[in-house]
DNA sequence: AAACGCGCCTGCGGGC
DNA sequence: TGCCCGCAGGCGCGTT
């Protein structure tokens, strides 16, 4: 379930290792993820061309290559993307694997197939249409306490539901959205209008700490999280409510409540958020 | 127009 | 033991 952080803890840890190097060829052992894999695009655009740097927007993953074009990844629930030797075993559900000047190879994988992986031609990437109806960056300047009253106050919707919409801002899921209620302390069922100003600072604030924190801990491992090399994260050490129903509230001790939001499930302290 | 609900997909854990 | 069911959930799209 990679949100921002795990995203940015694979790009941050891919982007040393193939900066500079040339992928050779591409190989695909499905034809749809998602979405179509538009073989030649590849041939046209990806194959003999060299990375130049990695990017992030939202959940996506862009690899930028020296003719302006890019492969846009997104990881899905749970896509896993890193990098390999040539005789490490292919493992199941393995769907893309890029042939790297020096002999790695980039692999894409994902059990669920919720992930997609496009190529947005060159100079393209900047009129992408998958990014054009995307909110702001939670970490960027344009995500204030002015934007999100803007955005909350004549919503009727849960509060919850808004700071998960990546119409609003992108890269937030359940779990950062949870746990961002509960360092603000703020009912994830209340609806968006009726935060105040001092709730909304809180808020914005408190989804900044979070998801910069998940950051410095290589991300959350619940079940499968990886980062590029197979390692864990640590942030699951530190969740405050997430998975935790019916154990006590690292506050002060109440219960964590369990409910569902919009299908999903949330936790919170019934308690400390009001 | 805003809000909501559904379907996509596989692995895993619990219950019997 | 082995099977079935429910759950995990980001995203686009259809419906209200």
């Amino acid at each position: 379930m990679p949100e921002l952080p795990e995203v940015e803890t694979i790009r941050r840890g891919l982007e040393p290792a193939l900066i500079s190097q040339k992928i050779i060829s591409t190989r695909f052992f499905v034809r749809k993820l998602r979405w179509d894999i538009v073989a030649s695009n590849f041939d046209n655009y990806v194959n003999q061309k060299s990375i130049t740097s990695l990017s992030r927007r939202g959940k996506y993953i862009i690899i930028h290559l020296d003719n302006e074009a890019a492969v846009v990844i997104h990881l899905g629930m749970s896509g896993r993307l890193g990098l390999f030797e040539q005789t490490a075993i292919v493992e199941k559900h393995t769907h893309v694997i890029f042939y790297l000047e020096n002999g790695m190879e980039l692999r894409f994988r994902d059990p669920r197939r919720f992930g997609s992986i496009e190529v947005a031609p060159p100079h393209l990437i900047s009129s992408y249409p998958r990014f054009a109806h995307l909110g702001v960056e939670p970490l960027s300047n344009n995500f204030n306490p002015q934007y999100l009253k803007k955005k909350t106050e004549k919503s009727d919707r849960g509060i919850k539901l808004v700071i998960m919409d990546a119409k609003i801002v992108v890269g937030v899921g359940n779990i950062y959205a949870n746990e961002s209620l509960f360092y603000s302390r703020i009912d994830p069922r209340r609806r968006a209008k009726s935060l105040s100003v001092k709730e909304i600072k809180a808020l914005e604030k408190s989804l900044k700490t979070v998801l910069n924190t998940a950051i410095e801990k290589g991300g959350t491992t619940l079940n499968d999280f990886r980062n590029a090399y197979g390692e864990p994260g640590f942030f699951q050490l530190e969740l405050a409510v997430y998975g935790r129903a019916d154990l006590p509230c690292p506050e002060c001790g109440t219960p964590i409540q369990k409910t569902v939001l919009g299908g999903r499930s949330t936790f919170f302290c019934p308690n400390c958020q009001n």
